[in-house]
DNA sequence: TATGAATGAGTCTTCATTCAT
DNA sequence: CATGAATGAAGACTCATTCAT
């Protein structure tokens, strides 16, 4: 216990014995796989190498290291982004905003492996046992900010009127979260395996942008 | 689905009490609410109140009773749908193909109360168990339908070319199943109360006509 | 499942396959033996000689096996003792009505093996987790009997009225019950191994009538 | 008991913070609310405010930490009383010694707040971890002396010749430690709450004195 | 002296499944 | 057709105990 004052909380675990970070990558990522009700304890210790027994020890019982999970998991992840979208009503022209916020929203949950499918199972599927915590915590300023964006650039008629500004941040998620979480299944399809994140990205801005109609000449 | 369709042996015997129905039903509603490993054949069992024997007798083992319920569930109420997309390419321009299809898809989904929670949670969740025979079954006239259509319209230069059209079907299913699948979530939002299924399409047919770009003029 | 159309409830187990009834007597037995709590469900079905599912499937938990070992075991033995201490006041001289019981009360509790060990571990003891129903069912006609007695006696002038009339329930117990329950520990003790029952019923009567004191010489 | 005599090595050291005290004090309380077998030792641990690594530091396991709690708490207390039974046979008169020593002993065993419950739990019930030690301690002395004084009674015919000598001590015992156990019980039923100690002993005092019958004019 | 980490063994409970009737 | 009885396997959790520090 010498050198490893830093241990728990925080940073790379450079300190080999630290078990507990072990366990909840194990969980974040079996829950991510097969949710959190199919996912057995013993599947996660399985994973984490160690015993059940150390598991409660740490974490008491499943819900809190869900509990665990979501906080010092998913939250920490997540708070960030959704603090970018409560900033986003900043003065960039409405449609910018949303653009570079798209771009930024679709690159963070692009880059945590496990996020897209644990938000598909445990957030958007009724009984989905993080919809509460992350709802409370993400929702309000996440659909807020946008709601508000596309209302003005509606009003300064920057923005098609015939869109439901309160449905904008339900139909970018679907675009984006939802395209990332099936990856593996349309990237199988016949000449989709060459996609990546940045091909998905410019697709999604281009549907934002001018759905499936041919843009403007100007634009 | 004519009413003794989904009987397999003897006479049609109009009978009330076809317990093998009442077990399918129960089963799909059940699956769709908790998802399918999450669901105990004794829940099936007490819901459509019968005996877990009875269940084991006419369907053998669980995953038997899932391909029960795929075949005579799920597949009969999406076949249709699916062959109407392989149908598309018969003459209509596009971009009128693609929102007649949208239309009809949606009203399809939100017709059927179990359909879009069952569809997130075991066809677009990795593990799903309906993933593979449904892909299988409705993915390629869907996908390729819409594919074809946004390509020939791409060609024609009546469609957004900067659109990837491989991923023009996910992107529309995002839109649609997704936002139906979350309706309770976003219902509960401040005056989002009163969006209907008609407001939703409206809002995703917008989305997919100009995006968030105002229509041309002469649009 | 021919003749065996009387099972379940009631009367000798002449029925070979009747687990149920098997379960609750080694539930009885053990619990008497060891605590409530210090009984693992594990021990009885291996004393009954099932599996820990069947106990489950019969009584679903621990709490509900115990409720029934109550109502099924417990309580069928004591109301008729109960009722019969409810019923002392029926014109009997008090200190013959007290004999009659006392003798009646003792040679029951005696023909019970279980009994006594029960009573003190899991009545007698705090947290005991048979208090609650056996008080609320049995105490209030046994002690309010008794106490009638004993008052109407003191008041006749028949009855030590040095007594307290509220304590002699309690007394009557705790001579009784308590000995019953310590017999394999005195019975050890020098010169003690051949005190039978009714060895002990004339003691406790014996004390009752006269204390230590000696008889008068009239009665 | 002095300050430094339950401490085993090294110098006295007034030293507030006895750890191994508060365990002991820790344990022979919920001992006594639960049963041994029922407290788990993180119980003791929690209520004691250590580790329960400590616990083990200080008493090794479970059987030795009981075997503790007998000689440092139970015997310390109780074999001064039974030393007190062991020389009753001083030429006090028989009956007069008995009264002496019961109301001694209802007072001692009264103001030790948990020893009738871990008596009744732990001696009384067959199993009772505390029975082989206490009954080879305290039972004979204490059953011997009482005892012989009956049989002296009876001899001199000043003791009732109808109650059995071998049973008084059970009896005596049954009496008061058992109606002391069950205090909590016997006092909330209706007008009990105003039953002290001391009523209680002269209660017991009356019973065994001339039992319930009316005591002669000359005694 | 004191503790955090770690564990094997065991307890309670659920669940899919079988089988005789 | 239908069911009650029965079970093996596994899941969640507890507990006494050990050990390095």
């Amino acid at each position: 216990m010498s050198a490893s004052k830093s241990r728990r909380r925080g940073r790379p675990k450079i300190d080999a014995g630290d078990q507990r970070e072990k366990l909840l990558d194990a969980a974040v990522t079996l829950f991510s796989e097969h949710g959190i009700a199919a996912t057995p304890l013993n599947a996660i210790t399985r994973y984490a190498k160690v015993t059940p027994a150390l598991l409660h020890y740490y974490f008491g019982n499943k819900p809190q290291l869900v509990q665990a999970v979501v906080e010092e998991r998913v939250l920490a992840r997540l708070r960030p982004v959704a603090e970018t979208a409560g900033q986003l009503d900043r003065g960039l022209p409405p449609r910018e905003a949303i653009e570079t916020f798209t771009r930024h929203f679709i690159m963070t949950v692009a880059s945590i492996p496990w996020l897209p499918q644990l938000w598909v199972k445990e957030v958007f599927a009724t009984n989905g046992q993080l919809r509460e915590v992350l709802l409370s915590e993400l929702a309000p300023p996440l659909t807020h900010g946008l709601r508000r964006l596309v209302e003005r650039g509606q009003a300064e008629g920057s923005i098609n009127p015939n869109v439901d500004a309160r449905l904008v941040p339900i139909s970018l998620i679907g675009l984006s979260v939802f395209a990332l979480a099936t990856r593996p299944l349309w990237s199988q399809l016949p000449d989709c395996d060459d996609i990546d994140t940045r091909g998905l990205t410019d697709h999604v801005l281009a549907l934002l942008d001018t759905g499936l109609g041919v843009p403007h000449a100007s634009a």
